[in-house]
DNA sequence: CGAGCTTTTGAAGAACGTCAAGAGTTGTGG
DNA sequence: CCACAACTCTTGACGTTCTTCAAAAGCTCG
C-alpha cells in the first residue's frame, strides 16, 4: 500500500477493500521459482520481503533478468489481463510473498474504479521502468547502466522504507548483476571495480552506500520522474 | 478495435461506448513530434495510419527508440495513469492520429469494468513487448534482434490487416532501424546485409517479404505468445 | 577445515563503433 | 524533364569494447 500512497490519496474505503482481500501466503528459498514461465496463474503475487526478478532463459542457457522487485511490489499484476506468463519470476533471496486471486482483483475492477486505476498505475509504472531498462541496454555504457540501477534501487527502496541515509542492501552476486545488465560476469566485475574507483559509492559485502547521489545520477543519466513518485489524482 | 477483438469478445454495449468517444483528429508529417517528452497530456493518442515510435533522446544526441507503433495502436494510453510522459512519441512516416480525452477514458473505468480491463490489457501487452525488447538488447545478437523485429512486425500488422502473404511495408531508414536495435548505422547496414544473405527475407525499398517465417522465427527466438493474440475472457 | 560459491585478474580473440569516402536514391525547383 | 542538393545505403580500415577461457584468491557454510 505504501506504493499506492506515494502516488495518490487512498480513501479509507479503498484501503479497506485491500485489507479485506484473501491472501495465500508462501515462502520461497533463494533461487526458487515463484511464478513459472509460460504458466497461466489464477492469482497474482505481491512480494512482502526479499528480492525477486523477472527472468527469461534462452535455449542456449543465457539468462536475462528484465526487472528487479522488492518488498511491496505487486509483481505479476499484469498476469490478470495477460493470462499467460511470457516470463518467469525467480527469488533472488529468500522471499515472503502473498497471492491474491484474480477473481478478487476482478471484483475490484467492478466496484472500485479509482482503486482499479491505481492498480493499473502499478503496471504502467512497471512498464515505464522496463522502457528505461531498454534504453539502458541500448544506448548506455555498462557503467551508466550499473549506476542507474543503484540510483533506481535506492529511490524505490527509500519509498517503501527499505533504505535510508544513502544506504541500502543489494544482496545479489555479480553473476545476477551480469544477467540484469546484459553483460558477462567478468566484465560486470570490471565495471563494479570502475564504479568503486570513481569514489561515488562504497560497496562492501552486499551493502551499498551512495556518497554523492546527485553526481551519480548525473553520471548515469538517472532522473526519477519515470517512477511516478508524485501524489496526485490518477 | 481490431486489437481488442483479437483478444476477447467485445460486447455491443462496449463497442458502442468506444464509437461514442469524442475524437480530435490530427495529422503529423514524417519526423514530427506527436507527444512531447516530459509533457502532461490530457488526452491519449490512438494511431490510425502511419508508423510512430516511442523515443528517448540523450543529452549527447544519441537516440533510443523503445517501441514501434502501427495503425490501430493506442499509443500512449498509459499516460492516463502516469500523467507525465517519460519519453516522446515521434512520427516515423506521415501519420493520422486521433486523441481521446482522459476524462472520457476515466468515465469508461467508472462504467464499464470489462472494457476497462481490455484497455488495461493493451498497456500490459505493450509492457510485454517492451520486456521482450529488453531481452533482445541484452542477450540477443544483432541478427536475432532484427529477425525478431521483422517477425513481430509481421504478426502485429497481420492482426490488423496491414500485412498479408508474408509481406509488409516497413518504411524506415536504416538510421531509424539502428536507433531501434541499439546499434550504429554502419553495423545495422551489415546486419541487414547478413539477414538478406540468409535468404530468409527479401527486403527491397521498404518492402519486406519473409520467405520462411517458421525458420526466421526459430533463428531469432521469436514466439508470438507474448503478444496475447488469443481470444479469451480477460 | 574443506567444498563450493564468488570475486578478481590476465590474455587473446570476436564483435561493434567510429571515421571516411563513394555510390545510389529521392525530392525540389527551374 | 533535367540538374542539383540532401539524404540514404554501402564498403573499407582501424581502434575500442566486450566476451571467452583460464586460473588464482577470498568468502561462506556445513
Amino acid at each position: 500500500m505504501a506504493n499506492l500512497r506515494r502516488r495518490d490519496v487512498l480513501p479509507t474505503g479503498e484501503a479497506e477493500m485491500l485489507e479485506a482481500l484473501h491472501l495465500r501466503k508462501a515462502d520461497f528459498a533463494k533461487g526458487e521459482e515463484i511464478v513459472a514461465d509460460g504458466s497461466r496463474p489464477h492469482s497474482s503475487c505481491l512480494l512482502e520481503e526479499g528480492l525477486a526478478a523477472r527472468s527469461v532463459v534462452r535455449a542456449n542457457g543465457s539468462r536475462q533478468l528484465t526487472a528487479l522487485h522488492i518488498g511491496g511490489d505487486f509483481v505479476d499484476l499484469h498476469g490478470l489481463t495477460l493470462r499467460e506468463m511470457d516470463h518467469g519470476v525467480v527469488a533472488l533471496t529468500a522471499c515472503k510473498a502473498v497471492f491474491v486471486r484474480h477473481e478478487e482483483i476482478r471484483t475490484i475492477t467492478e466496484r472500485a474504479p479509482h482503486l482499479t486505476r491505481l492498480l493499473w498505475l502499478l503496471t504502467t509504472v512497471d512498464a515505464a521502468i522496463q522502457r528505461r531498462m531498454t534504453t539502458l541496454m541500448g544506448r548506455h555504457t555498462p557503467l551508466e547502466r550499473l549506476g542507474h540501477l543503484l540510483c533506481e534501487m535506492y529511490v524505490r527502496k527509500e519509498a517503501v522504507g527499505l533504505a535510508q541515509e544513502q544506504q541500502f542492501k543489494l544482496p545479489v552476486s555479480q553473476a545476477v548483476l551480469a544477467d540484469l545488465l546484459g553483460l558477462s560476469v567478468v566484465h560486470t566485475n570490471r565495471i563494479v571495480k570502475d564504479l568503486r574507483a570513481t569514489g561515488l559509492v562504497s560497496w562492501h559485502q552486499h551493502n551499498v552506500r551512495i556518497h554523492d547521489f546527485p553526481k551519480l545520477a548525473r553520471v548515469s543519466g538517472f532522473d526519477a520522474a519515470y517512477l511516478s513518485f508524485r501524489c496526485e489524482p490518477r
